[in-house]
DNA sequence: AAGTACCGTTAAA
DNA sequence: TTTAACGGTACTT
């Protein structure tokens, strides 16, 4: 039994997709942190696989899941400071959304 | 610091 | 069908 929803994607895929998703806004997980969600606390690896295919690059955030000594995972070294820069620009929504809950006021 | 073992998918023979 | 390779972490030396 794999992927009986979209065929070409597997339970783990699913899984590692589903758990990247929950990610919040702004913050960074590591691959292990998604492998101990779906239940593979040691397929860290296999996690890494499933982000790489990332069959949806715009919906699954794929760049908020980095290595757990904070460097930026990717493929064959390393994939490109867009990585970085998305993040930054992530931590600034966040931070924007933050303000109007605080105080509701007007950000910039 | 370097090497090894673990998990799951894909490509190739 | 079987083998080789890719990708991140923890443990051991």
């Amino acid at each position: 039994m794999s992927g009986k929803f979209s065929k070409g994607l597997t339970d783990f895929e699913w899984a590692v997709l589903k758990a990247t998703l929950e990610i919040p806004l702004g913050e960074t997980r590591s691959y292990k942190w998604v492998a101990e969600r779906i239940g593979r606390p040691q397929a860290a690896r296999a996690v890494g696989q499933a982000l790489r295919k990332n069959p949806y690059p715009i919906i699954i955030p794929c760049h908020r899941v980095i290595k757990a000594n904070g460097d930026p995972g990717g493929y064959g070294g390393k994939q490109d400071p867009r990585k970085a820069r998305l993040l930054a620009q992530e931590r600034d929504i966040a931070a924007r959304i933050r303000l109007l809950g605080a105080r509701g006021g007007g950000g910039a």
